[in-house]
DNA sequence: GATGAATGAGTCTTCATTCAT
DNA sequence: AATGAATGAAGACTCATTCAT
């Protein structure tokens, strides 16, 4: 058996996460069969059982993959020493989840949209999930903390729960802009900003 | 003449979509059989397509109707003619969605992550999840001119936008508390104030 | 249990009867559902079996009529006194066979080649169908003694292998007249006669 | 590369029509089960629906065997130079009707049966069906046309209605031979030359 | 390493028939 | 006699996975 170069090897495996993309991107995680990926990606029944030694182990790379990629476009938005400001912030991260991976077959809220309903019944998923979602709350905290400090925001609530509740905000965005629309970045900041910006001539 | 009752009817049908929904909360839409189902319903193969001509049009009536029940619980809340303040809003609204439908069997947010996760796929229960979600926006949208008009809120946003907003944080608490937990109904409701309560020291 | 008349119960079954090969006609035997019929005979599913005890027994009762509906036509042309001479004697038959039964939706022909496709594989309707042909097998051994007698066709042949060939003739008129058409009374008649009409110069 | 060579492939082929044909002569068209036919062809499930995508497929592809075997042994008589005589015609042609295909398990005259059936309700069979005997129908006229030349029958009638005729002699011929029985090509040639062999004493 | 034909358990669905009312 | 809801044994077909080449 010639062992293939780890590279070749690696090469392989993005091919064919790529082609499973593309698949699910089409027709979801359960229409979508074996045969179609083997299909898309060029290669033989076999030879993908080479690579990924069951579908629900390609189904895991495959978000492991895609939610690495958007991992790596909002960290650097997260983690700025001086975070963006409270609408800037917004528009930026969503801007990323509307944007496409690989070669534009993957919307990054599709993904996640794909992700929730596999991760309710894979635990595997879900723990990819999770995992995810717990360093953007961490990565949200940090930010709170300062926009506390810079005053962008009150400073009287736990960062932790702001955090989550802003978490909720960029989660929801993906739903909507997934299933019915009328939303975008710029709506998504403005109606945030509305929020949050101006003081509520205080009765009570 | 044994002609079946109308009321004998609807109760076979609720039965059946009851047994459904145990059955998708165990092991989500695609991995459920007719056939587990059925035997989970009590009745037999022949029967079940006697009620709904197919697996299809049974997974949109088991969201229909999940949909319709979690409907009248929040219209009330919706619709008040003085809305609650938002923090209450808040706690009141992720209560019904923490809340369980149909004997305990089914949680209301799992039914909407499986919802959205059918959707992407499903034309008809996009058309039903999106129909959904138009309503609350409009519901929403009344509520915040409200709150703007008394003050709760900002003034200056546009109500669609802020609606919107707002929606994203529901539809963001269901996905935190269905997949990474660590929020509920306080939780929220906190961190929701602590983003509007206070005015923020400075302008810009 | 209030016992029918009879002849309210013969009226039961000839609608039954009826409708059964209104729905033959439209779908063939194995593609018509017992439901189908059921509605096309306005009853309900239980009321057929009072009448016939099973589909097959609905199939062999559907097939007797038919044909028997057939002999009564065919045996006045078969069994004149003086029988049609050859051509017109084609001609009559032919017609018997292009015409239609109950209400003009069950063509004999059509009747037929059913009939053939199911005998095969279901002894009791081969022995109808066989019984039939057998009875019309001498009633043509007797029109072509007296066809032989009168000089209308040749005199030396056996007349029970005459027969057969004439039998044979309106089989396959039925054959040809229901799946590719261009034949019908006239020109199968005029093929016959050209058959027999004139001497062949013969040289042998 | 083991991808199979289009030999084995063919052999696949056949083995599963030939089964095919084994299971319908035994129990007809819709008794047979697929499973029944991959019982009988000894493969599995997922393999016959690599070489036939539907039972649809398979039936079509078995009539369309049947009768191109049946053609191939019909043609040779049908386009001799020299015709045989009407008598050693009829017996030729009749002897390869009652003859056997693939190793004596299918009878032609009964896979004609099977094709009349199917054809009167799928539209694929019958083009299949009435094609085949459209061909037959020009090869008999020619060959009418040449007897007529020659004098073995009467040079009166058009050829195109006596291919007719005689068409129809050898269709009925399949029918009386599969379900009543009592006729052989012997018989058949000899009804055949009794109707046209000598000259009838007179002529009205 | 790569191939793709083969596998067979599992899926949804239909349909002749029954039986309590 | 009549009804029609219920039954459950098949039926056709799919698909993740394997293995001889």
């Amino acid at each position: 058996m010639p062992k293939i170069s780890e590279d070749k090897r690696q090469a392989r495996r993005d091919q064919i996460l790529s082609a499973t993309w593309r698949c699910f991107s089409r027709r979801g995680i359960h229409l979508t069969s074996m045969e179609e990926i083997i299909r898309e990606a060029n290669i033989s029944a076999g030879t993908i059982y080479l690579y990924y030694k069951s579908k629900d182990e390609l189904i895991l790379a495959a978000f492991s993959s895609a939610f690495q990629q958007m991992r790596m476009l909002l960290v650097p938005i997260l983690t700025r020493e001086e975070p963006y400001p409270p609408s800037v912030f917004i528009r930026e991260v969503t801007k990323v989840i509307t944007s496409h991976a690989q070669r534009d077959k993957l919307n990054f809220g599709v993904a996640f949209l794909m992700g929730w309903g596999e991760a309710q019944f894979n635990p595997r998923v879900k723990e990819l999930v999770s995992g995810g979602q717990l360093l953007y709350r961490e990565g949200l905290t940090a930010v709170v903390r300062k926009w506390q400090k810079r005053g962008d925001i009150p400073a009287q609530g736990k960062p932790a729960d702001v955090a989550k509740a802003i978490l909720s905000f960029f989660l929801g965005f993906i739903v909507q802009s997934a299933i019915i629309g009328g939303i975008d970045p710029d709506t998504a900041a403005k109606g945030f900003e509305s929020l949050i910006s101006r003081p509520p001539a205080r009765r009570s």
